[in-house]
DNA sequence: CGCACAATTCAACACATGATGAAAAACATC
DNA sequence: GATGTTTTTCATCATGTGTTGAATTGTGCG
């Protein structure tokens, strides 16, 4: 590893802020808010730990830049909801593992959900996010009773999240996606229009 | 708030170490490993943090003591398992609701889960806790295909939990334990038993 | 009553963390 | 080439954290 012992801008175009970006999306993915340190981000981009100040500003204002997921959930789930709630349990579940599998989205999405369920960021996350952004979509694919459906469909989903990405379990984390779909995609689909107790 | 300004011994026979862990639990729930520090609990107890200490040795001696739950799991699921896969589903989660229900034995359990979700304690909890505890308990309750079907139901256990007493949505937390039984057992059982492709 | 032991606080330490500001190097423009 | 701007590191600060050891107080026993 060669010692950058010199003061000063480095030659060439050296594009630093994405790789602090990026290894502070990773940490805060993996670790949560609280376990990620700036020098932890800073060592794994490479640079001093001043620089992550200079470029991001605070720590909260890292966490939130490292937030912005370069997708918009609306585009990802107008398939799922343009053809009304039949068949959208199959549609939701490919939707989902089709961003949670793209390896440009999933750190972002790795660091929110961490950050949920951590409660490192506060109650404000919790309850700005799934409420506000999650329930609204549901609420467009459930055959009706929405205020029973969305909260067992958000159950599965969550579990689903967490069993194979948050946490990883082994044989969560390898089921195959088309395995995965015909398991969890009927279930899915009763919860959203099948009879319900 | 009286200040206790004095060294020494406090009179009477207060269960010091009990309160200790009881506000230990709390935090390590809330706020995980990282985020509960050794004063905060301190402070919680109405203690100094030299006597968490004291009782307990270092923080990761007192995170092992509060993850002691003063309930043996295979009693919990001996009744679970009795009558093999059949009705295993309702069985299953009833015994759940029963323990996370329990406020002797649900702050142990939080501090477990956000133990297990926030990766604060490492690998350890996790690798450890889901294959050998939870796996060879499942596996008594699950028709066939065993590595098929235990990763099923734990997403939508996991998914419960998480949903109602971890993150605490509201409307999964405040559905009455009956419905939760009557929507959601069927679907473990379908996972235990039913067709799976 | 004296003593040993347990419980409790005070004081302090080493280390880690987020953050700030100045110095230095590279680059672009005039 | 000189200057202004951007990028980067060094040095440092205030604060917080887990932890240790000594001093003090209360209790139980002989």
């Amino acid at each position: 590893m060669t010692a950058r012992a010199s003061r000063g801008r480095r030659p060439g175009a050296p594009d630093t802020r994405a790789e602090v970006l990026a290894a502070a999306r990773a940490s805060f993915g993996e670790l949560g808010f609280r376990g990620t340190t700036i020098r932890s981000v800073a060592a794994a981009a490479g640079v001093d730990p001043a620089l992550v100040h200079h470029y991001f500003g605070t720590k909260d204002d890292l966490f939130v830049a490292a937030l912005e997921i370069p997708v918009d959930p609306r585009e990802v789930m107008a398939p799922v909801v343009a053809d009304g709630p039949d068949g959208a349990g199959e549609r939701l579940l490919r939707a989902l593992l089709g961003v949670w599998d793209d390896p440009a989205i999933q750190p972002g999405l790795l660091a929110l959900a961490r950050s949920l369920l951590g409660d490192d960021s506060g109650p404000m996350v919790r309850d700005a996010f799934i409420p506000v952004v999650v329930g609204p979509v549901l609420a467009q694919i459930v055959a009706d009773r929405p205020e029973d459906r969305i909260p067992l469909v958000a159950s599965q989903i969550i579990g689903l999240v967490v069993a194979r990405y948050v946490v990883a379990l082994p044989a969560m984390a390898q089921m195959p996606a088309e395995d995965l779909v015909a398991r969890m995609g009927p279930v899915l689909q009763h919860y959203l229009t099948g009879d319900l107790a």
